[in-house]
RNA sequence: GCCUUGGUGGUGGAAAGGUAGACACGAGGGACUUAAAAUCCCUUGGACAGAAAUGUCCGUGCGGGUUCAAUUCCCGCCCGAGGCACCA
């Protein structure tokens, strides 16, 4: 019997649908295990080889765990709501539903055949009114919440209201609360809801009357169209995860996350604790204080300039009428860079003079207020002191301006650049002088206190999210305006559903939902803006432990039992995006005890990027003769991209060329040694360079299992890498060498024979090398270790049941399709292999780290035998003389060298 | 610019600080076959010496450093990838 991989994979495949063998619920008897991947956007493209390699991975995790006893909780879903669906929309008429819901069924498809264990039961689509009613039930939540510094975590918004008419709070007394009117309270509480309308910067494109993405905007024109487009104020729903910032790093300490991971979100958090300081200011005879942010408070003695960010409210009243027209200038500018550039451009230094002064606490003198882009408005407050011997960004800017430098550090240079460390002693810093840099911070913090100039506090980067679009395709928010105040609609009324509009263009300055009619409740106006993509993909993996509620988002007790995700699988592009959100929403969630864990994914992985890896052809200029890779620099030519779907191994196949598009219908060829060899490239996976790889494709000419090893095999799970089809013959190889340890022609191999120690021994190395490999996802090496076992298997001819039985259960995660033909054909079993036990590793038949075995190494066998440091050689040549015996393991390996080195350790190399 | 990450043969990659290049692809040679496919065997980082077994030297982006020993640790560069808050 062939291994046909076709017919095999066609019958599990169905087998299992049919059998649910994938489907579990809630099993105390077991201990639980979720493993998470993250949810696909479905896109117009379809799946690429790219998107399968997480659920690969995490698909091979999940059956490892069942086959050690777990119950796995392995669900798969789709992002369904985006941008890229309406833009679709937009320009095809199309309703987003429809195109959604075809690339949905084409997705799901393409990763039936790959022969996932999902439990499909569970499936969801976040554009589902059924599901995106727990993300309107969610913001609704927030909304009526507001964070509580003192209990340190979300609290009803009511439990507020009651302070303000009882003992009032936060500088507003009972009797001031009581005469508010509703509009005034509304106002008020806004200032603490979790959920909440705030003005912020947005990207505001005139020409298209709509906001833009950054993405959507380059070099201060839209990418579509290249209409200017300058940053405005406008009022937006936000999520007040600053709130969080605090518990949001605190927690991740606890986290089984990569540490480059955590560090990207701490940086991404960015506390400091620093001093916030009031500096008077002057301008036109008009004096205001304004206050600023360091963490230099040591410094202030070397203020010699302030700095606004254009953004910031405080510039109009600091611009001396002698400098409006410059500043005004300057303003229009800076409103045409997003904050990207302002703070990639550090070379071109610019800033205007607003004709006003501060003065500088400490020393009382004069100093000008400047105006900056490098300046951010959402940092901080605005506004810096300028520092210039000791901050890079204020030195440049200092040079620039002609602005005084003083330093403060005894023995820094500062004539060519800043000194920027916090080490040293200080100096032109009065009572500060002589001390070193760190004690200086300290003092300075304590004087400004005592002196009343300020006081410490701790500034996040972490800002809240801008949680409005003014789009069509996403979850209209649950909120009508009653007499213009922004009210929740009551919670039987969810889900709020999408209105039909008839046409997806935004209606100029307003969302599409401006369109719909009736768009209204009681009368009232409903809210026309919609959610962002992140809204449904911040609780989505609660939803998969109980997807058909329609009371709940998750009952109590399926979120008891599931708890949170034990093992997340995806990209590191969502690093900082999805997965502070997410954890922001859970936390929220666990406040109010909606679940029963405060943190949403324990353990994370972050699967590498697949690239495509492009070919190419090369085109004599002005004729249709194509020359092969190796003649082409005897010629001018033009290198043109080719379908990689024609090309096997940088071989083009000439005849599929010659169909592929018309011009080249009647294409000549100079070959070498009668081949045409491709050039290569490797660039993102897109379609435009014709290197988009359909994992359909390879499912057809290799099969699932192939496409599922094959991926693992091509390197490191967390490494970006090119796809290159050029290796999967290997692991396709791999498999049919197998194969024939179980079949040869219609013959059934399997014995009834006792295994010797050899074959007991190859066994037990691959079962613990699996288990350390699994546990690591290490699958690359893993495969290697698998081939080295089937390779010495075939050549001990092994057909005893007691090795091959184990065997199949270890190639049952990774190519899941032939472990089951095996498991029944072969080995004659009538259940799955998924209800297997993972092989009991038994370390007396392998070899392992300690003195007595030498243990296997890259290939090779080595002793590694502990030596005092002044060993002399003949101790040496006795210790490697009373070596224990381990011929019986080794075979006929013989000793061929041995490295002694001074230290302690005895390499022996045996071959 | 900032944060994170990577750079090893023709290719993907492997290496507790200890034989650099496991495993696999490709390539070259051979066996089987009328032939092809499939399968199996040998060679394969570079240079040099040798009839051969084999030996010597050079090699992990670049420049330094620590160490008996560095792909691995430290410092400084160069180049690529992901993210930078409205792509998902």
């Amino acid at each position: 019997m062939d291994y046909d991989f076709k017919k095999i994979e066609q019958k599990w495949q169905e087998k299992w649908a049919a059998e649910k063998t994938y489907s579990v619920s809630v099993d105390d008897s077991k201990p639980k295990y979720y493993v998470l991947d993250m949810f696909p956007y479905p896109s117009g493209a379809g799946l690429h080889v790219g998107h399968p390699l997480g659920y690969i991975a995490s698909d091979i995790y999940s059956r490892y765990k069942r086959l050690k006893g777990f119950n796995v909780l392995h669900p798969m879903g789709y992002d369904a709501f985006g941008l890229p669906a309406e833009q679709y929309a937009i320009q095809t008429g199309r309703h987003p539903e429809k195109t959604t819901d075809e690339n949905i069924a084409r997705y799901r498809s393409q990763l039936d055949r790959i022969g996932f264990s999902f439990d499909w039961d569970r499936s969801f689509r976040t554009c589902d009114p059924s599901y995106y009613k727990w993300t309107q039930w969610a913001f609704i939540k927030m909304f009526k919440s507001w964070y509580d510094p003192d209990l340190d975590k979300a609290r009803p918004i009511t439990e507020l209201v009651s302070r303000f008419e009882t003992k009032g709070y936060d500088g507003i007394s009972p009797e001031e609360w009581k005469d508010y009117s509703e509009k005034e309270k509304s106002d008020v509480l806004m200032r603490y809801r979790i959920a909440y309308l705030g003005e912020t910067n947005v990207n505001w494109c005139e020409g298209l009357g709509t906001v833009l993405a950054n993405d959507e905007v380059k070099d201060g024109v839209s990418v579509r169209g290249g209409f200017p487009v300058v940053q405005k104020k406008m009022a937006q729903w936000q999520l007040r995860v600053s709130a969080y910032a605090e518990r949001l790093l605190k927690s991740l300490d606890n986290l089984e996350w990569t540490d480059s991971l955590k560090d990207m979100q701490r940086n991404w958090i960015g506390k400091s604790e620093g001093t916030e300081m009031v500096f008077d200011t002057e301008c036109d005879g008009v004096h205001l204080p304004i206050t600023i942010f360091t963490t230099r408070a040591d410094t202030v003695f070397g203020v010699t300039f302030m700095v606004l960010a254009p953004e910031s409210e405080l510039v109009p009243q600091l611009t001396a009428a002698s400098q409006k027209e410059a500043v005004e200038e300057y303003l229009s500018y800076a409103a045409k860079k997003t904050e990207r550039e302002r703070q990639a451009e550090t070379k071109n230094i610019t800033g205007v003079f607003t004709g006003s002064y501060g003065i500088n606490p400490f020393t009382e003198e004069k100093i000008p207020i400047w105006i900056s882009e490098y300046v951010l408005s959402g940092y901080g407050t605005g506004a810096i002191m300028g520092v210039p011997a000791h901050d890079s960004r204020d030195y440049a800017f200092a040079k620039k301006f002609n602005l005084p430098i003083i330093p403060l550090i005894e023995g820094a240079d500062v004539s060519e650049e800043s000194f920027d460390a916090t080490e040293g002693i200080m100096m032109n810093s009065g009572f500060m002088n002589g001390m070193d840099v760190n004690t200086a911070i300290e003092a300075a913090k304590v004087y400004v206190e005592e002196n009343k100039l300020g006081h410490r506090k701790t500034n996040y980067r972490l800002r809240d999210a801008i949680f409005s679009r003014q789009r069509y395709w996403g979850e209209p928010f649950p909120i009508y305006y009653k007499d213009g105040i922004p009210t929740p609609l009551p919670e039987r009324e969810l889900p709020l559903r999408l209105p039909e509009i008839d046409s997806f263009k935004p209606v100029h300055g307003e969302a599409p939902l401006k369109r719909a009619k009736n768009w209204t409740y009681k009368g009232y106006p409903l809210e026309t803006s919609t959610m962002p993509g992140f809204a449904g993909s911040s609780a989505y993996y609660l939803r998969y432990m109980d997807p058909h509620n329609n009371e709940e988002l998750v009952s109590a007790e399926a979120n008891k039992y599931w708890r949170n995700v034990d093992l997340y699988v995806g990209g590191t592009e969502h690093a900082v995006g999805h997965l502070i959100y997410s954890r922001f929403w859970n936390k929220f969630l666990y406040d109010h005890g909606y679940v029963c864990e405060e943190e949403p994914f324990k353990k994370l992985i972050n699967q590498g990027m697949i690239q495509g890896r492009s070919n190419f052809v090369y085109r004599k200029a002005g004729t249709n003769t194509f020359v092969s890779l190796g003649l082409k620099d005897k010629y001018k030519t033009t290198e043109i991209h080719v379908d990689v779907n024609i090309v096997h191994n940088d071989r083009l196949d000439l005849e599929a060329f010659k169909k592929w598009r018309p011009e080249f219908a009647d294409a000549e060829f100079e070959l070498e040694n009668g081949e045409y060899i491709c050039g290569w490239a490797v660039e993102k996976m897109s379609k435009s360079m014709y290197n988009v790889v359909n994992p359909d494709e390879i499912c057809n000419s290799y099969g699932a299992d192939t496409l599922r090893l094959y991926e693992m095999f091509l390197g490191p799970l967390e490494q970006s890498k090119p796809w290159d089809t050029n290796g999967i013959d290997g692991v396709h190889r791999f498999l049919k060498k197998l194969w024939r340890l179980f079949f040869h022609q219609d013959t059934v191999l399997v014995s009834d024979d006792e295994p010797s120690p050899a074959e007991l021994k190859v066994l037990h190395t691959l079962i613990g090398k699996e288990e350390e490999d699994i546990e690591s996802f290490s699958f690359n090496t893993n495969i290697s270790a698998f081939m080295i076992a089937v390779n010495e298997l075939t050549e001990l001819k092994t057909s005893s049941r007691k090795i091959l039985e184990p065997l199949v259960v270890l190639l049952s995660p990774f190519a899941p399709h032939m472990a089951e033909e095996l498991w029944h054909t072969a080995l004659g079993h009538s259940d799955s292999v998924v209800y297997a036990k993972f092989p009991e590793y038994n370390e007396a038949f392998t070899i392992e780290d300690s003195v007595k075995y030498p243990i296997s190494f890259n290939g090779k066998t080595r002793f590694l035998v502990d030596l005092p440091k002044d060993a002399s050689p003949a101790e040496v040549e006795k210790t490697v003389r009373e070596l224990p015996d381990t011929a019986k393991f080794v075979g006929d390996k013989t000793i061929v060298k041995v490295i002694v080195v001074p230290g302690r350790i005895v390499n022996i190399v045996l071959k």
